[in-house]
DNA sequence: CCCCAGATTCAGCGAATTTTCAGCGAGATT
DNA sequence: AATCTCGCTGAAAATTCGCTGAATCTGGGG
């Protein structure tokens, strides 16, 4: 949505593999704002092929395909590249899970799943294989880990409740830009909240006095608009 | 509508999709004024036959279109090519189907809308995008960037309230044009203002105070009609 | 059911910003 | 030159906006 930072060192890479469009464009939406660079593919063949082609850090696989399911094509995969491999699959499904694993999935998540739910097994299957791109955003001294969820400050360890942490997360995604209290609100409260936005005042205090930012010099108000983070 | 500026490089293009002519007319007037070329289309198909023609950088896709609704459109368009798409959406039709974002949409914004909170919304998607047309405006010294809000007067930052920054912008957006009062004073203040008109002329001293442009070179006044941004 | 952390609301304050206003002086008109 | 219009200026007045310190609400666990 808004700028990537630099603060992520190289683009990520997915290959999502459904033969649901809906599906494959909700996701793609999702991992594109997660700084991820996308392919798609929608039938088996079309996967093996796109994985050897673009060799994606993880592959997210719809478990059933037409023709010839996510199993065959993990088999595949694995035997050309040891590429990262999360499974999709439906509530109905499930005795295929076993199999799922046994093949070689690294994890595998249900339909319906929430995005973030997904995400947060990527990241985790991610960095159990040593690859925590995106993992890890840091600026001016604040490290944030979304895998583990720590954040530090000067290298001491701080504690955040969850609306802080998403608020400290969508400022280190997007460092220097000014973002406007609408998109504050959007971003971490949801697009349909329709409360006072006082309380991002209220949190931007919290974060203040966490990151002992006071004076603000990390955190800045910019009157009139919203806030931004510098250095 | 004025001519637009050579300060931006390239025409960047929208595609806004309403079926209310109300809303096609507010946004064609507001997205021309930004530098925008403009298509428009009424009903989903046309929207998708104009997606493929135009190929415009970006979509304003009104969610619910009889017949042919927002969400299938942007699943239509998807499959043909990787447009960014800004969703519109009333409050009340939030619940009734899955959130745009959830669809694929880059963003979205709820009905009833400031035509600026969607500006600044499709400026953040573009440039999430790479493709940060008209963000960084420049004239004679002066540099203007519009994500991070800051303002340079031969490299020296300048600090200006949001007032003068939005009729900083409006010269950048214009250079060497004669804005008129009645112009500037509906672009700043909004269509709506009903107080005197000798604000402009306080607002035009702070920035030339602050630009230090005295006596006036930048901005010059022309008497009897309004003033202009010259070298 | 109570407790507790976290989330949200609220009213008052002070500072920054916006707006108003009256007097002045430079240009234009005669 | 006299007059008139219009823009400029300084400062005061009005308003908005963000900050603050609670108070209240909420939902999950014991």
């Amino acid at each position: 949505m808004l700028q990537q930072s630099s603060t992520t060192e190289r683009q990520p890479s997915v290959l999502i593999v459904d033969d649901e469009p809906q599906i494959v464009d909700f996701l793609q939406m999702g991992f594109a704002y997660e700084g991820f660079s996308v392919f798609a593919a929608h039938t088996g063949p079309e996967a093996v092929q796109a994985a050897a082609a673009h060799k994606p850090d993880i592959i997210i696989l719809d478990i059933m395909l037409p023709g010839f399911d996510g199993i065959e094509v993990t088999r595949h995969i694995r035997r050309v590249h040891d590429t990262a491999i999360i499974m999709l699959t439906a509530k109905d499904e499930i005795d295929d899970r076993v199999a799922g694993l046994d093949v070689g999935a690294d994890d595998y998540v249900t339909k319906p799943f929430a995005f973030k739910e997904l995400m947060a097994r990527v990241r985790a299957v991610l960095r159990r294989r040593g690859n925590n791109i995106g993992d890890i955003l840091t600026f001016g001294g604040i490290t944030l880990d979304r895998g583990t969820r720590v954040v530090t400050c000067d290298g001491q360890p701080i504690e955040l409740t969850p609306r802080e942490f998403d608020l400290l997360e969508l400022f280190l995604l997007h460092p220097r830009q000014v973002l406007t209290r609408d998109i504050i609100l959007s971003r971490v409260w949801g697009y349909d909240y329709f409360g006072d936005d006082n309380i991002i005042e209220v949190y931007i205090r919290h974060l203040r006095e966490k990151l002992h930012d006071n004076p603000p010099q990390l955190l800045q108000t910019v009157r009139g608009i919203g806030y931004t983070l510098r250095g």
